[in-house]
DNA sequence: ATGACTATGCCACATAGA
């Protein structure tokens, strides 16, 4: 099972590359953020036509989260209100459309795009730290249900130095704080975990280069865009890379696509299978 | 360097991104 997830910032700019992805990778779930349209604008037709499924959750202008999967989505929970059903506090959160989940084939994905913050001494960067505080209620709300978790997206922290070309200068800034990457990883606990760095443990890895200042001409990026597997499904993977070649295209994305490819469903004997070669 | 690019909304620049 392939599953990839992309800030397109903007899914009516980036319809066409879109559709280049699906047809070079055929992924069978692509998880999208910053879709940027209201759900009635969102190219869907186009998705349906190659054989795919799609749940969106967006606003004009800004955010905006979408699910696009070959199999069936089931039990699409739209919002930090999708999940946690007592909390009335979300409401206000879910004016900002951040975060959609469904169950496929089996597995709850959970796709985020995490608030960006803007400076440490913002309003927004409070924000961020109490949207954090949420996705952290939200992962312990649908734990209860046993489900193998994948959570993926745009998570605005780089959660190592080897994760920003230049840590001595930017970390402690915006999106490589103590405190993001501690709300981070107390998100994720001992529960999930980076799939990105079983494969690949260097840096030079980026998958988000800034418009300007030639950054991406100069490789000056950040891995910001990742995918968290349970750890059942770390026990599944099979590879997991950064599709680099789609920062390159014209009129591209800020972000390039994140995937990951897993065993899924399990081989029924995968541990004896060796044995009877 | 409170900059640089890019996208959106409403057609002028302001806002947001990261």
């Amino acid at each position: 099972m392939l599953i990839a997830t992309w800030n397109v910032n903007s899914v009516r700019v980036r319809i066409s590359q879109i559709e280049r992805l699906i047809d070079e990778l055929k992924p069978d779930v692509l998880c999208l953020q910053e879709t940027k349209v209201e759900d009635s604008l969102f190219p869907k037709n186009i998705l349906i036509k190659k054989g795919y499924e799609v749940s969106c959750y967006g606003q004009k202008s800004y955010n905006g989260v979408a699910l696009i999967t070959r199999s069936k989505l089931e039990d699409v929970r739209l919002g930090f209100a999708g999940e946690l059903t007592n909390d009335s506090n979300v409401e206000s959160l879910d004016e900002q459309k951040r975060v959609i989940s469904a169950l496929v084939d089996g597995i709850r994905f959970i796709n985020v795009y995490v608030p960006n913050g803007s400076s440490v001494k913002s309003e927004k960067y409070n924000y961020k730290l109490n949207w954090l505080r949420y996705l952290k209620k939200y992962l312990n709300s649908q734990s209860k249900r046993g489900e193998p978790v994948c959570m993926l997206g745009d998570f605005n922290i780089a959660l190592e130095d080897i994760d920003i070309h230049n840590p001595e200068k930017l970390s402690g800034g915006i999106m490589a704080t103590l405190e993001e990457r501690k709300s981070l990883q107390d998100i994720l606990s001992n529960r999930l975990s980076d799939v990105f760095r079983v494969f690949e443990q260097g840096t030079d890895n980026w998958s988000w280069w800034d418009y300007r200042s030639g950054a991406w001409a100069r490789d000056k990026g950040w891995r910001i865009d990742h995918i968290y597997l349970s750890n059942d499904l770390i026990n599944c993977s099979k590879s997991s890379a950064i599709y680099k070649k789609f920062r390159g295209n014209s009129q591209p994305s800020d972000h390039a696509p994140v995937f990951v490819d897993i065993e899924w469903p399990q081989e029924e004997d995968a541990d004896n299978f060796d044995f009877y070669l």
